[in-house]
DNA sequence: TTAGGGTTAG
């Protein structure tokens, strides 16, 4: 069931919001006017000594001087008030900063930090070293090295302040600076604190350079702690070094230490995220047989793995025991469950989650909202999504980028991308950035949506912000050009990420190995298959499906057959779309046999079907009209809990359809709606055509009536279906009525749709009626082409209208339909005037070869060879055809007007002087024929 | 220095 929209979350939130009061921070920056002093730094430094710093500092007279000081005054003072009371020297030094706004030197600074770490006021000295390298930035590590070996070589706490300076460098992610004071430290003889190898660790987790750091303590013999041992852990899970991670984890015995709470949630946390929240219970247990006690990380970690495998009652099990630990559950805890279920499509229960949360009297966080805006996307209901949002705004929260990406993401699946993009904007206009994700939705929905321009200026845009894509975006634009049949500037682009070495990545290459196999080119797909393998990139899954469903398309069974043997030759595991391309390749040539065959096999590999797979099948049975069993199909899809689509139950209402059973057709549409799967136009076109055909045509008019009533979203087919029926029943009328309706709703009507109707009229002998809508055809601005005007003409000669076969020859001509004149030498009409050009030829009269003809003499005798053969050769023959001619009722003019067109017909118009010249001859009159 | 929210290809 469908989320109701409940109460709004703000009415359960508590209003109030402590401000601070403006008056209290206002600070008085008004100086006295004093004398200027000739020697303010002497002055200071007196002063301070005589009055103390507190009651110095606090007069107007300090201020005075303070601000005729220059940055080598200052560090002046500092070293000297230093030397005689540290203490007041770094007073002094926060005053200026933090009062007076002075932006120290690099001198003062490292003064102060010397004293700081003389005094170990470490939180201090590290705020004043990270300050330090803030502003200087990165890439700063040498010039400062050199500054501390130059001037403070030999003070106090030198090693203190060295070591803060390669922490503070690592905290701030300057690694390599960090790494420069390391090695200088090193020439110095000077010891590393294990924070500062524990920062560093912690940044190079990921990297191959957390190896010669850790080397480095173990060299160094520096005293390691629990945190070091637990960094370590991770730093070898996220290098997918498991086994060394356990052995770690379960060396007690040579340390002074053993395992931590910490390295356990490590291990929980990293199985977690690899999805194997089993094993991570099992570190759980582990961690309790230590005797260690689990912390609501341990916890957080395990419920948050359990939750995202879809386990939601083991849990709230855990959340259970988290309580009766002693450990209550925290927001993170209640927003960790609420996504376990909005994952499951259950948002009425992660509404319940937050609700307890406000019982708790904590208040839902940002990530609350999100993951409730989440979870409605998740389940279609953007509506209430955007509900929310407002909400959140009402509420003056700020949305977050990953909000905005979860609302963006959400309509651009659902094709409203103008809205994603309006949300952009709004984002623009809070001074929000976008970073790469949201950018990578965009462009990913603005290409599904075929507009590919559109993200392609939105790429621009990101790189011009220098956020750089990564492969997803360029594989969006690779899908966006290939949907739209672009696929030589797909290529293009392709080629040139080559070219600028950007493409390590197998799903760009996927992306156009199927855009190759999707066009009908297995050729060139097989051609990058086998660039890949000479590059030395491993194909994946993906890479073989596409291509056996490229064989599969070409009836290249045998090799689609083949590439699932390599599939396994190489190790690789075929997947359940691996399976199910190739059953559906037996299913259209109605091998059942080894489509079955390959679904056991599937089995035996415990790969599940999808889905498609089931749909599949169930294609199969209906083409050997096993209906029943279809059905049965459908209800264990159901009860297995794989939800078919609009497309499993299309199959079957169709063939329901076809063996004339339009009750039980229309049960599985209802079946269909009682289980929330929404109809595709096609479903309606399917039950409109079966009632059409198969059933009574008054039900059919009557299901399109109240569907148009529902506003029901319907396509051009459903219109066209029910006109040809009344068209093939006689009801010309009705299909009138249709057809004017189906142009009036805007529909693109085409020449097929038209000749749809001709055609059915022209076989049911109604001429009068198919010229009506030849006629409506020509005013909707709509061409004919050869095949229409061949149904009408032969109708015409069925009914021996010969005068509408002559009207219409001469509007095809006069249409430059007639490009292939041969093509329309069938009718005698027309091989009289074949015959007749030809007899002009014969006698000399040059004039009827000089129009038009003398483009294509050759062809007219090509002509007269096929339709006239031995007829053009008896001089008895040629007086004959002449009495045909002369036998032949001719609308006046016609065959002049039609010879003056000829000229058009081959990229020549036929002018009036032709037309003139014809009439000089005698001949005819030149009578202008308008149709 | 371990826990919670957003994006791909068939």
């Amino acid at each position: 069931m469908l989320h109701k929209w409940r109460k709004p979350l703000c009415l359960l939130f508590t209003k109030t919001r402590i401000l601070p009061s403006l008056s209290s921070l206002s600070i008085s920056t008004s100086t006295t006017a004093a004398a200027v002093s000739k020697d303010p730094v002497g002055e200071i430094i007196s002063g301070v000594r005589s009055l103390g710093f507190s009651e110095f500092t606090g007069g107007c007279h300090f201020k005075s001087l303070v601000s005729v000081l220059n940055p080598a005054q200052i560090d002046h003072i500092i070293e000297d008030l230093t030397a005689q009371n540290p203490d007041s020297a770094v007073d002094f030094f926060l005053l200026l900063r933090n009062e007076f706004g002075f932006k120290p030197s690099r001198i003062s600074r490292f003064v102060v930090s010397h004293v700081l770490a003389g005094k170990r006021r470490f939180r201090e000295l590290r705020l004043v070293v990270e300050q330090m390298i803030q502003e200087e930035g990165s890439g700063s590590a040498p010039s400062l090295s050199e500054l501390l070996t130059g001037r403070f070589r030999g003070w106090e706490s030198s090693n203190v302040v060295w070591d803060m300076l390669a922490f503070a460098y690592s905290r701030s992610e300057m690694v390599h600076d960090a790494l420069f004071v390391l090695v200088k430290m090193k020439d110095l003889d000077l010891q590393v604190s294990i924070q500062t190898y524990n920062s560093l660790l912690y940044n190079l987790r990921h990297t191959d350079l957390v190896w010669d750091v850790y080397n480095g303590i173990e060299v160094n013999r520096v005293p390691q702690n629990a945190y070091t041992r637990s960094i370590i852990i991770d730093a070898l899970c996220r290098q997918s070094r498991f086994q060394d991670a356990v052995s770690l984890l379960q060396q007690t015995e040579v340390e002074d230490f053993g395992p931590s709470v910490v390295s356990f949630n490590t291990m929980m946390s990293r199985y977690c995220r690899l999805g194997f929240a089993e094993v991570a219970k099992s570190f759980f247990c582990m961690m309790l047989k230590y005797g260690l006690l689990p912390d609501a990380y341990s916890y957080n970690i395990l419920i948050h793995g359990l939750c995202v495998a879809g386990s939601m009652e083991e849990a709230l099990e855990f959340t259970g025991d988290m309580e009766k630990d002693g450990l209550q559950p925290d927001k993170i805890t209640y927003n960790i469950l609420a996504k376990g279920f909005s994952l499951l499509g259950s948002v009425s229960r992660a509404w319940m989650i937050m609700e307890k949360v406000l019982m708790e009297g904590l208040k839902p966080d940002l990530l609350a909202y999100t993951i409730l805006m989440c979870g409605l996307c998740q389940i279609g209901n953007i509506e209430d999504a955007l509900k929310l949002r407002e909400e959140m705004l009402s509420q003056r929260w700020q949305m977050s980028v990953i909000s905005y990406s979860v609302l963006v993401s959400s309509l651009c699946k659902s094709g409203r991308v103008d809205e994603a993009l309006e949300l952009l904007n709004e984002m623009d206009a809070g001074g929000l950035q976008p970073d790469l994700i949201l950018y990578s939705i965009l462009i990913h929905g603005l290409c599904k949506q075929g507009k590919v321009e559109h993200a392609i200026l939105l790429y621009n845009q990101m790189c011009f912000k220098r956020i750089f894509p990564t492969s997803f975006a360029d594989g969006s634009i690779l899908v966006g050009l290939c949907d739209k049949g672009m696929i030589s500037e797909a290529r293009m682009y392709f080629d040139s990420l080559i070219l600028n070495n950007l493409i390590l990545d197998i799903t760009l290459y996927n992306v156009m190995i199927d855009g190759y196999v999707k066009t009908g080119n297995v050729k060139e797909a097989v051609r990058l298959y086998k660039q890949i393998i000479e590059k030395g990139i491993t194909p994946t899954i993906v890479t073989f499906n596409s291509l056996i469903y490229g064989f599969c398309k070409n009836e290249m069974i045998s090799e689609a057959r083949w590439l699932l043997d390599t599939i396994k030759r190489q190790g690789l595991e075929p997947s359940a779309v691996t399976y199910t391309t190739l059953m559906n390749a037996y299913c259209e040539r109605g091998n059942m046999r080894d489509l079955l065959e390959l679904l056991s096999e599937m089995k035996e590999k415990s790969i599940e079907p999808t889905h498609v797979t089931y749909t599949v099948i169930i294609k199969g049975l209906c083409k050997q009209w096993k209906l029943q069993e279809s059905v049965q199909l459908l209800e264990d899809m159901h009860a297995k809990g794989v939800t078919p689509d609009r497309i499993t139950y299309n199959i079957i209402i169709q063939c329901f359809c076809k063996t004339r059973d339009l009750n039980k057709a229309f049960q599985l549409f209802d079946d269909m709606l009682l289980h929330n799967i929404e109809p595709l136009p096609d479903t309606y076109n399917i039950l409109i055509n079966g009632l059409c055909v198969y059933g009574d045509l008054k039900d059919a008019d009557n299901l399109l009536v109240s569907l148009l009533e529902q506003n029901v979203n319907l396509t051009k087919v459903a219109y066209t279906t029910i006109i040809k029926a009344h068209c093939a029943r006689g009801d010309f009328g009705r299909a009138v009525i249709f057809f004017r309706q189906m142009v009036g709703k805007g529909y693109e009507v085409s020449i097929r749709d038209y000749s749809a109707v001709i055609n059915r009229l022209c076989k049911r002998c109604l001429i009068m009626e198919a010229k009506y809508f030849f006629c409506m055809m020509l005013s909707d601005g709509v061409s004919p082409d050869q095949p229409i005007c061949e149904v009408m003409l032969n109708a015409f000669h069925r009914v021996g209208q010969s005068n509408s076969v002559l009207e219409l020859l001469a509007a095809i001509i006069k249409m430059g339909l007639m490009n292939d004149p041969i093509c329309w030498c069938i009718h005698e009409e027309l091989k009289i005037f074949v015959l007749w050009s030809c007899f002009s030829s014969e006698t000399g009269n040059k004039l009827s070869c000089d129009v038009g003809l003398e483009l294509f003499c050759s062809e007219i005798a090509s002509a007269v060879a096929i339709v006239t053969e031995q007829l053009v050769r008896s001089s008895q023959m040629k007086l004959e055809a002449r009495k045909d001619m002369k036998a032949v009722s001719f609308p006046p003019g016609c065959f002049f007007l039609s010879l003056a067109r000829l000229g058009k017909v081959h990229g020549r118009r036929g002018s009036e002087q032709d037309a003139t010249r014809y009439e000089d001859n005698n001949l005819f009159h030149y009578v202008p024929v308008d149709l």
